[in-house]
DNA sequence: CTGAAAGCGCTAACAA
DNA sequence: TTGTTAGCGCTTTCAG
């Protein structure tokens, strides 16, 4: 790197300009600009030099307005209030995508939805014609807004699951980071293993009700619905669900679909004067750094955000610039079991598999 | 509203084929778009009906090729890896700045900086030529990229303190928040209290141990050195300094900067053979989640980030409308003590004065 | 009240 | 290898 742009003259220069302070015409700066071979070396000079000179930077708007394209990726993530407080999902995902952003020289544009104002800001992101291409993060199933992407015909990867064809995901895989709770649960001992779910609306929610089943049935052991509550993802639907399970049946061993409810439902069961892990075991999911804190028993199920993040976008910006066929991918990520309680201390990592990719048209 | 647009043609339609679809000229159109009051009514209903049906769009692009102004914010923060991971701050703050935003028709552009790749993140922003103005939060005391944004005059607004005349501020009130901290802790009887200190680097480190001596001063309580030990946010820093500290002194009473340092400094008390809050009283700052859970018995001074982030926006957005005098603004938000401990479960809010705001030139 | 024409800053044929 | 010309989609004088 040249020791740094020093003496920049800073001003809002324009090609022309440029061009005058040169004495070439606006296209041979702009072949110089752009690399065009069709430069002798001693204009190119010339005019890099007054280009360095003056700080000069293109206009990306004029650009824009030519190559119709922008370079700018958008960000769309629902704030559910009660994730938005705990949760550094959004955190780690937006630095994943930032990264990879930069990485390619594309900017990020970011769109929180808020439940009130979710009309408003889906007309804002349809209407924007800023964007290359978007990136959609845990909209819910059915969700009006990617269909009326898709009919708008904008680029898009989806972080989660997404069934629509065409359209490329990127997922952890919550089916078998589910699994690995319930077997966790069942390798050490226990047998009547309980679950509270996230939302239905949710693919995550659902998918890990669905890993749950699954880790069940290939333990032998037997789906009771008397051990299923649903919750939300909520703190609040941690604690009530948890009530209503004590209330119906007889656990050992607790799955719950997210640590922020695990949260609550350690508190639920530990009022029920029931000794977490002793009585009840219990497996959270997404490895929330408050679960991280001493005296937490709480095991989870970890999914690596951040890399969701870069390869969301950077399987985005493929996609605009044609580097692969234009066929939609769907890239499935491990998670990884996370074992932390009062026995033992440290992080137990467990890759279960190197990552799958799988293609479809 | 008229019922969703409905039925809406999926096009790239320009102001061309509107205006030969209607049958006018593209400036009428064009007046038709901006409102202009130079359009006969019945003009106006014949263009609207076509621009309604087609769901044309104006490009935002040329439009700011014309104009000049993008209606872009961009946002930049610092992210460094411990806050990210345990820290809801950066979510808060972009939620805030985000809601103010939409209810302004503005878009959010986004920058999070990484140690490693801070230069050239640096000076893609600086040679953005796609925002109209820039919220920087958290910068270090003396950031280049400050001087330069200022160099370059580009709108500015900081989130956190900031000295350079011209620029405008958000910031928490952080001094008045440590000594909230410190009178609380000698409202509870101690008289021994020492303080683990934030990055000096950061105004919000240097204004918290102001705010602690000034707190220990007000109290008629001595300031010694040997109760100030100095950390940088870091929980790993919380856990070295307490240590440092209780080598050194002895205290009944620890106000520390951030709830991330207080959860280790707490550890190390507690390996120590202190109980908290028997032997030593422990105030936080940030109010961030995991604090708000069972048994830790921490008393925080919380900020109002989502009210800083949204005053930020409205603030930088009013300087590009020129709806205000272009004078700077410096904001201080008031801090809230949040009492959490064994004893008393509930938040207890303590609001000690209305919004302060002050104007300089 | 409306249309024709010029131009925002840049790139891309097409000539020279 | 270079300059000239047109034009991206829109707004904005300036005539009419």
């Amino acid at each position: 790197m040249p020791k740094e742009n020093a003496g920049k003259i800073t001003s809002m220069t324009t090609i022309k300009e440029i061009a005058k302070l040169a004495g070439v015409s606006r296209s041979t700066v702009s072949r110089v600009l752009n690399n065009d071979e069709n430069v002798s070396d001693q204009t190119r000079v010339k005019v890099q030099t007054i280009i360095n000179k003056t700080g000069y930077q293109p206009s990306p708007v004029a650009r824009s307005l030519i190559s119709g394209r922008t370079h700018v990726l958008g960000l769309v993530v629902p704030m559910i209030v009660s994730s938005l407080f705990r949760d550094p999902f959004f955190s780690i995902l937006a630095q994943g995508i930032s990264s990879a952003c930069t990485l390619n020289n594309y900017t990020l544009m970011l769109w929180l939805i808020e439940p009130h104002s979710e009309q408003r800001i889906y007309d804002n992101i349809l209407n924007n014609r800023l964007i290359d291409g978007l990136i959609v993060s845990s909209s819910k199933i059915g969700d009006r807004l990617i269909e009326r992407l898709i009919e708008k015909k904008t680029p898009l990867v989806q972080v989660g699951r997404n069934d629509c064809p065409g359209v490329s995901s990127v997922d952890a895989d919550n089916i078998h980071g589910a699994m690995q709770a319930v077997k966790h649960l069942v390798s050490i001992g226990r047998r009547q293993i309980a679950t509270i779910t996230g939302q239905m609306e949710l693919y995550s929610g659902v998918d890990r009700l669905a890993g749950y089943k699954r880790g069940l049935v290939e333990s032998s052991l037997p789906i009771l619905d008397e051990r299923i509550a649903f919750g939300n993802f909520t703190e609040e639907s941690g604690y009530n669900q948890t009530k209503l399970l004590l209330a119906k049946s007889k656990f050992d061993g607790l799955f719950v679909a997210s640590d922020t409810m695990a949260f609550s439902a350690i508190q639920a069961l530990q009022e029920a004067g029931l000794r977490v892990p002793e009585d009840v075991a219990v497996v959270g999911f997404d490895d929330i750094p408050a679960a991280a804190h001493n005296h937490i028993p709480l095991t989870t199920v970890r999914q690596p955000i951040q890399k969701m993040g870069s390869i969301a976008a950077q399987t985005l910006i493929d996609q605009l610039e044609q580097k692969d066929t234009s066929t939609a991918r769907r890239i499935i990520l491990p998670t990884e079991l996370v074992i932390r309680d009062s026995t033992k201390k440290s992080a137990f990592s467990n890759h279960y598999a190197p990552d799958q990719v799988q293609t479809t048209t």
